[in-house]
RNA sequence: GCGGGCGUGGCGGAAUGGCAGACGCGCUAGACUUAGGAUCUAGUGGGCGGUUUCCCGUGGGAGUUCGAAUCUCCCCGCCCGCACCA
């Protein structure tokens, strides 16, 4: 018996087999419940690294488990075709994006296939080809309709590493492009905008439904979205005809107000300036700040600055003349562009004020008791509490407060409760090449027109001098560049920029379940039976930026009609990284582990299963190859397990009445138990690491018995029992040997993977007699093993105290309590 | 600064109030063998002049409990998210 898997062999050969037998291909059936497994499609930059490889691996093993189970489970797999790194490699190896991205496409499917992932490769799908971004372009025609597409000039993120545009979800935390780090600045652009800001309150309310979904992801969504409910304050500004409205949370502390700041670019100040002795110092502040970079400027470490206007304006309440400064802490997008400050209760205030000599004053007192004087304050508190030093207010307390408040500027005409959000609506305006066109057209007549429906795909010209210049490759092509007014037939310009990749993103796994439907971006029918996604797996990295776009289209669709949920996916796994060196692999630092040469060397069954058991499937984990030999070595085990017990199963007297001893009971429960283990592991918790765990304890069970009982003597049926079971268990796992062991060593007929996941037998896990820990006083002090079936608690203390070292322990000493945990121990509580 | 997560053998990790270290890697010894980087078996947290009978041990400290890796509080460290958001 030294013979050896051949893995090579048995892999290629089953897959091969798979692929003729169209085994993953799956249509909608009304007579079985649908499963829809998702993994996140790869941006095809090159070879797939480990990070992906992780990715498909969990979501296959949860695609081939829910089969098992019975469902019609769909399992796609595409590429998120479109982007900059295309372009970026086309420039500098001097190869079009698109054959580039073709190759690249070529490279994945193979590494898929080598992996074994159980895809329905005829519902693959490549955004960057015209027969899915026409239906991109056709989602932007129905944003378009529905108000939702719009362009308008403004001030946006501009990445000089991309040279283009970025919306503010691509905008890391410390201001750099979340893609290639540059420092990410400002610029005036007129460009396109989805409207995401009118669904931010449903984006909102439906996170609480999401209960699938990892919190952090949620509370990031939530953080994102950044509902604050407050009032907007008119502080009409004295001596000029204007009013500055405040947007604030705490009304409550209106008569705190010793000032009011505006940010450098709110537009009211040019009014401010006029004939102004203090102008020319006020510009040149403003010059200064606004100067300053993105990053600097929002760094919260920094001093706060401001300069006096000279302008004085009235506090609407409590009707005192409060100075307006200009203040750098201040910004134009969020809010009103201004604030009032209330020095005692904001620590930014507290902070300017001690700066620049204001004054402050306490409005608010804590709950139980009487609050600091002004001289005393040391900072500011930012505690709700009981508002003092508030005219007709004093007394109001917490949220009693802010809502009367609220109401007495709402009914006297102060200003307005208003709903602020931190959402910003979607740049999806790209000065790129390799991307969707945008369906748009001007005419100096009409304006801008969208294309017709029917005219769509706006194609990508092939010809074209797409090196970046800061401005659209495509309009350096005149065929492109020309095109006809639809309404009025006259000539016109076309849309030049391309749109955000993340457009293409948002609608992917529709696409799926029609692929090459021509009348549509997706059936209907196709929707209404695989949507939702049930389960979605990916990187956390996508939190904010596709499951919030994903999100927002699935709500427009809906509203559209084309869609019966509001949400794209039920449930959500959002997979560890894979580290090298400590960091997320990158192709451009060299950190990247590629499975190829570990399949070829271990197998793909041993590269799955070693991924797969490094750490819970949410973790990250640093890549080793150390594991290597050990998952090799345990593919090796079940082969030669299921070889050398397989001719004792087939026997055609291997009745299960037989019966069985000491050795078979225990065999028996161990494989049942391990079962009961695997099935709760991948089918609840989710915890794959561990259910392998479980496989392996239970082919160690078969090897000890193996040690125990010769083979001539082992029981039979219990083997046959044993053999069915363990290769349907490590079927989503192992599935290429699985298979291999199934038809092959076997001899059974189709697929392992289209059995049913194997039943414990509930009977099988109890066992005949338990080992209880006997504990004095919570310490272990010996063990005890009594049948399962003794429940009498007084046999039960009479047998440990009998034990040796417990009476030892216990002797001379009183027992104050037996405490007893069914089937686990037997704690003595005795005096010290 | 705010919010969240984490901290367990030489290593990856298991145990979510009940026998800490499952399972695996690595290591040690043995068996088989011409050979072993194959395979199988056994051992493997630390301490001890007691090696089945004792003590210690889940970042540190306190607490709740018959019993704490697990719950509570304080501290330390690492990771992630947010960060002048008015």
């Amino acid at each position: 018996m030294d013979e050896r898997y051949n893995f090579a062999q048995a892999e290629s050969r089953w897959q091969k087999w798979w692929a003729d037998s169209r085994l993953y291909e799956t249509e909608p059936d009304g007579a079985r419940p649908k499963y829809y497994l998702l993994e996140m499609y790869p941006y095809p930059s090159g070879q797939l690294h480990m990070g992906h490889v992780r990715n498909y691996i969990i979501g296959d093993v949860l695609a081939r488990y829910q089969a098992m189970n019975g469902y019609n489970v769909i399992h796609p797999m595409g590429y998120d075709a479109f982007g900059l790194p295309a372009e970026n490699a086309a420039i500098k190896e001097g190869i079009h994006p698109a054959a580039w991205t073709y190759e690249n496409i070529r490279i994945i499917r193979r590494q898929l296939k080598m992996l074994g992932i159980s895809y329905d490769w005829r519902r693959e799908v490549a955004s960057c080809h015209p027969g899915y971004y026409r239906w991109t372009q056709w989602l932007f025609l129905l944003m378009h309709r529905r108000g939702l597409a719009y362009r308008k000039h403004a001030a946006v993120n501009w990445c000089p590493g991309c040279a283009t545009v970025l919306a503010n979800e691509q905008v890391s935390g410390d201001g750099t492009c979340w893609r290639c780090d540059s420092p990410v600045g400002k610029k005036e652009l007129e460009q396109w905008f989805f409207r995401i800001t009118e669904y931010a309150d449903r984006l909102l309310a439906d996170l609480d439904g999401l209960a699938h979904w990892p919190e952090r992801v949620r509370t990031m969504q939530r953080n994102w979205i950044g509902r604050s409910e407050g009032v907007e304050i008119d502080f009409p500004v004295s001596g000029l005809d204007a009013v500055l409205g405040v947007f604030t949370t705490r009304q409550d502390t209106v008569y705190g107000v010793t000032f009011v700041a505006m940010a450098p670019e709110h537009p009211l100040l040019p009014k401010l300036l006029e004939g102004n002795p203090r102008a020319a110092e006020v510009r040149e502040y403003v010059a200064q700040a606004r100067g300053m970079s993105e990053i600097d400027r929002t760094s919260g470490v920094r001093e706060k600055t401001g300069l006096f206007t000279g302008h004085h304006c009235r506090n609407p309440l409590s009707g005192e003349a409060v100075p307006i400064w200009v203040a750098d802490y201040v910004l134009m997008d969020y809010g009103s562009g201004a604030v009032m400050g209330v020095p005692a209760h904001d620590q930014r205030d507290f902070e300017f004020v001690k700066k620049y000599d204001l004054p402050l004053r306490v409005v608010i007192h804590p709950l139980d008791g009487p609050g600091p004087h002004e001289a005393d304050l040391t900072a500011a508190d930012p505690r709700y509490g009981r508002m003092v030093n508030s005219g007709p207010f004093d007394g109001l307390c917490l949220d009693e407060a802010l809502a009367q408040v609220a109401d007495h500027i709402e009914g006297r005409g102060l200003g307005r409760r208003i709903v602020h959000y931190r959402l910003r609506d979607w740049l999806i305006s790209r000065q790129r090449y390799w991307g969707a066109p945008i369906p748009m057209v001007y005419c100096d007549a009409c304006g801008a027109v969208p294309v017709p429906e029917e005219d769509l795909p706006v194609l990508l010209p092939d010809t074209v001098d797409f090196r970046p210049r800061g401005a659209s490759p495509l309009g350096t092509s005149p065929e492109f560049l020309a095109a006809q007014c639809p309404r009025c037939g006259g000539g016109a310009r076309r849309e030049t920029d391309t749109m955000d990749t993340f457009v293409c993103s948002s609608w992917y796994y529709l696409r799926y379940l029609s692929p090459r439907f021509e009348g549509g971006a997706f059936r209907p029918v196709d929707a209404a039976y695989w949507m939702p996604v049930d389960q979605y797996v990916g990187g956390v990295e996508h939190a904010v930026l596709h499951l919030l776009y994903s999100r927002f289209f699935m709500k427009v669709l809906c509203d559209e009609g084309l869609v019966k949920q509001g949400e794209p996916f039920v449930r959500l796994l959002t997979q560890g990284m894979v580290l090298k060196d400590g960091a997320a692999m990158s192709k451009s630092r060299g950190t990247s582990v590629v499975p190829d040469p570990m399949v070829a060397a271990y197998g793909a069954d041993a590269v799955r299963l070693n991924t797969l058991f490094a750490g819970p499937p949410d973790k990250d984990f640093e890549w080793t190859d150390q594991g290597m030999e050990g998952a090799a070595r345990f593919v090796g085990r079940v082969w030669r397990l299921v070889r050398l017990w397989k001719g004792r199963a087939a026997l055609p007297s291997a009745p299960m009445g037989a019966p069985m001893g000491g050795e078979e009971r225990r065999l028996r429960r161990a494989l049942h138990s391990s079962l009961q283990r695997m099935t709760a592991d991948v089918g609840e918790r989710q915890n794959l690491n561990t259910a392998l765990a479980a496989a392996m304890e239970m082919v160690n069970a078969a090897y000890a018995y193996g040690e125990t009982v010769t083979l001539s003597q082992q029981h039979a049926g219990l083997v046959a029992e044993f053999l069915d079971v363990l290769v349907r268990a490590i079927a989503p796992f192992l599935p290429h040997l699985a298979e291999e062991l199934w038809q092959v060593e076997l001899g059974r007929d189709g697929s392992v993977h289209r059995q049913p996941w194997p039943a414990f037998d509930p009977e099988a896990v109890k066992a005949d007699e338990i080992t209880l820990a006997v504990q004095v006083n919570g310490k272990v002090r010996d063990r005890l093993t009594v049948s399962a079936s003794l429940a009498d608690q007084a046999i039960l203390r009479q047998q440990a105290l009998g034990l040796d070292r417990i009476h030892r322990a216990v002797a001379g000493r009183t027992v104050r309590r037996m405490i007893v945990v069914p089937g686990r121990l037997v704690n003595f509580v005795v005096d010290e």
